[in-house]
DNA sequence: TAAGGTTACGGCGATCGTAACGATC
DNA sequence: GATCGTTACGATCGCCGTAACCTTA
């Protein structure tokens, strides 16, 4: 056993079980990892996939019992890397994260910025997704951290630390009925909504808020992003409802904001990353940072 | 990086980093662990250990947050060659208990018959130890299982189950005054008391029943074995202290029994085994079989 | 000077790449 | 016939062992 053959079993799996794209992803020739197999399975005694022929179609029982203990010895290893890279010099690396369009654009400039004035050497990698391809990121090593707001707590290795709450408004144009009065869930049932897809950014809070008061939610518009929805309610389209971040008091003076924090629960934004998983001193510390603006979102509000 | 060299930082810190005692337990030259260790180290690019001139006297502070990941890797080799020996043939192996004596004698002949009954195949080999090196054998891997009632449960890596509950009788001469009438702590506490040495075979619930009553223990003798014990209170040392189980109606009529469970703690044996370590089936059945024969201990009473 | 560690070098074996072959859609 | 996997074989590279050398109790 050695530790590229554990590496192997980690791409196959990566890869659908196909040994041609393992062997490109670890650059080498198709007929080395193909030997490399045979001599593992060999080792072991028993196959560890199944076989259509000479194909391989999936994992032996063994096979997947043994993957578990594969990917604690991949990240082991991983973690012993990055520790000793980390120890030669903690000020360089990349920062790999995967965050939503809301975070990106409203909350993460400021931690970022202060961020690299403390770590000019760090490099900056950030993907924008979905949450549910976040979490996907995280699990193929692809980001470092992710910044999100639903799903990422469902999921049991990832760590999770509550960074900032936060409520959503709605956004009318200035002639709307809904400028004046006490707003009620029962008034907002009566227009048509323009608020994000579903699993995005708050979504499910919106949800259930109507679902329990058992109204309907007449959803016109939902789109992954705020400016998306500020633009349709500027041509009438119905109610936007967006995180109160996202209206700017300047560039939105023709929509007026209102506070629906009585009505739909808060949200809570999160910090997630893998469990077991060694992050550079860096990464530690732009969480920190992370913290840090979370709390003072907090605090103004 | 390759397995044996995570295999020699592991091997290296149970040698107290002697590079050339390393070497022989891995039955390859000195020259070769010392050049894979340097080899190593430079791959990381930067020392693991702390040395005195040429001599490894320690661990650097990255060699020892890498040791944490060097035995998870280690763990998992050796979980993946378990499950697949398993896999292979699962009515074969070695089970290598750890037991003290008292488990050895009066409870665990039930229970291993039964099982070589089931696994004729496998071999059973057990050790003789205090506690404290039960538990040292199961981190070292000389042991699987431990069967004990001491300690145990005072480390936080071992999966602990509760096998069965007993509880401290005296026995005594049959012309002795503790034949009569009920049995008090206060009365106990004039005689010359015999029992098992500190740390074994439940003696700290002995001494917890006298502090608690703030009486004193005067302990004439203390042994590892009943045997010794009931040797001596054959010869008029004073009260024995054992457990109920190795009271033999037959061989000790001589004797008089008497049941302790009012004014001393019952005790629990307990099963004890790593946490994270793949154990074989037999393995996993022989432990359902210790406790089948735990719950009949249990039931008699 | 014995014991423990390093360095130099030769030999062997493991693993890779090339290439030809086999199977499957 | 294109894609994917296996087998055979030669070349290379890594690792071990021998042995000489260095350092410190």
């Amino acid at each position: 056993m050695n530790l590229s053959q554990i590496e192997l079993l980690r791409v196959l799996q990566e890869t659908n079980f196909s040994l041609s794209k393992a062997a490109d992803k670890m650059n080498v020739v198709q007929s080395a990892v193909s030997r490399q197999l045979q001599l593992f399975e060999e080792e072991l005694g028993s196959p560890l996939f199944e076989r259509q022929g000479k194909k391989l179609i999936g994992m032996t029982l063994l096979g997947n019992r043994i993957m578990e203990e594969v990917s604690t010895i991949n990240r082991a290893k991983n973690n012993i890397q990055m520790m000793a890279a980390d120890y030669l010099d903690s000020n360089q690396g990349t920062l790999h994260l995967a965050t939503t369009h809301a975070q990106a654009k409203y909350f993460l400039p400021k931690p970022i910025q202060r961020f690299r004035e403390k770590y000019p050497g760090v490099i900056i990698s950030m993907v924008q997704a979905s949450p549910e391809q976040l979490i996907d990121h995280l699990h193929t090593r692809k980001a470092d951290i992710a910044i999100c707001t639903e799903r990422v707590d469902e999921v049991n290795d990832l760590v999770i630390e509550t960074c900032y709450e936060w409520h959503h408004s709605a956004v009318v144009l200035k002639n709307h009925p809904l400028n004046e009065g006490a707003i009620t869930l029962e008034r907002l049932a009566e227009f048509p909504i323009l608020t994000y897809n579903f699993g995005y950014t708050g979504r499910s809070n919106i949800e259930s808020a109507f679902n329990n008061a058992e109204l309907k939610l007449d959803i016109t518009l939902a789109a992954a992003d705020t400016d998306v929805i500020k633009t349709y309610v500027r041509i009438g389209l119905g109610v936007g409802l967006i995180t109160g971040m996202a209206y700017d008091p300047l560039a939105d003076q023709d929509l007026v904001m209102r506070d629906l924090s009585h009505i739909i629960p808060r949200s809570r934004t999160k910090i997630a990353y893998l469990k077991h998983n060694y992050l550079p001193l860096y990464s530690q510390h732009f969480i920190e940072e992370l913290l840090i603006a979370g709390n003072e979102v907090n605090n103004l509000q």
